[in-house]
DNA sequence: GTGGTCTAGACCACG
DNA sequence: GTGGTCTAGACCACA
């Protein structure tokens, strides 16, 4: 398992974690039941602190998108398949569709260009788990 | 002018100011060469500091939606008509869009759906700038 | 003899075993004198370690519910109706309840619907066992 | 503020803060808006890490119960006159109320007396807010 | 001055 | 061997 994180960044850590292995479950090569790396383990793989890693499963956890086992560590509890979601979620998420869309308009990106770049990224996550119906 | 903005959001008042601001001109209430309310002006309506306000201004600025001028106050200098922007921002837009489809697909939103959703959203850019060409 | 353990639950496997097995003599299904299923056996029906059987049963012995004999195995030593326990555990047991009950009203409920879940839930404890007088 | 803790207990000390800041609020001592003190601060007082006070008031965050606030910190979001909760925390309370009366039982403690106790511990909630009608 | 992040390391609980 | 807890201290973001 390799997340490529930007230690720079001014996304915290943790937080780059959780939205790259969010994509991971997204485009199949996590699928559910699909186990994480121990969080001791990420973290050396990473060079950064097994805290880190533990906030950013404690995140997922709490997401709904995985589960925490003292025995077996972090699995995959719910992919695109796993059917919708808490409500108050797609609520939260809807805003900040919102405003990712609106910066779209002011970088001068066209709406019908927004739509094929969100379809072209929708059919990669398709790629790694075709058996899928949509 | 008025912004809703939620003091106990996780999401820093100055970046909430910033969101909305771009959403006030995408979907065209704030079209180019408009006018910002000033910065004490504004953190006055919000109840408040009016550094924080500054530090919304000052980041619109670098990322070129507003100019700003010390005796004309911040306008507006980009809109949805005034072309493509820096690619370097259109790639750091890219990538967050990606996890934001990526958590969609998580949700369990299907991809017809988030599409759907989009399309919505853009129509509602459209509505208050109905001359704009497409 | 069939318990309902969550393996993720973050409450620990063996505290999940001691409760449902404290729940079972409430309700009358264990009464003094009952069989507990040896540790081996429930460790194979929950598929678990039998070491997680074991601490649970160790927790109940130390708490004065079970008797455990090499040879006979663990046995029921108190229900409902073998009179008072220990002072200690009863203080102890006080203030768990302070807890539970300031939780409820942070929760919204009404001291009335409070009092009202008690009663319904030590009915269902009196069931299983009608002979009793109270 | 005051908060007895047990640094001995083996339940864990974040966990503690929140259960007497629970009760606290449960008990009017601590209303809807009150002001907490600050992490550092508290933690100062209980000769405790910050870190661990941060925990708990992330847990009580989560919960609902307060609400921070880079500016003026942690303050009182809900208390027992907000209206009802999240049903799945309730839910989730009701399991933990089974076994607690489930206990009761075992101790010995008679159904009558189980509900006294309830209604005392009520009765100590309404005395620092008597204006309250239930 | 407030909380948030990250690091580092020790110790414990669980299974 | 896994995650959870607590401590300790540095640095930063926010208002």
């Amino acid at each position: 398992m390799h997340l490529s994180i930007d230690l720079d960044s001014e996304v915290p850590i943790y937080q780059q974690i959780r939205d790259r292995l969010v994509e991971a479950v997204a485009d199949g090569h996590l699928g559910e039941g699909a186990a994480l790396p121990s969080t001791r383990q990420l973290a050396s793989d990473l060079a950064i602190n097994f805290h880190t890693v533990n906030k950013a499963y404690d995140l997922l956890r709490r997401e709904g998108v995985i589960r925490v086992n003292r025995k077996s560590g972090a699995v995959v509890r719910r992919d695109s398949r796993s059917g919708p979601a808490d409500p108050q979620f797609v609520e939260e998420w809807q805003r900040r569709l919102r405003t990712l869309l609106a910066e779209a308009e002011v970088l001068g990106l066209s709406q019908a260009e927004v739509i094929e770049r969100c379809s072209t990224v929708q059919r990669s996550f398709g790629q790694a788990r075709p058996d899928t119906p949509r």
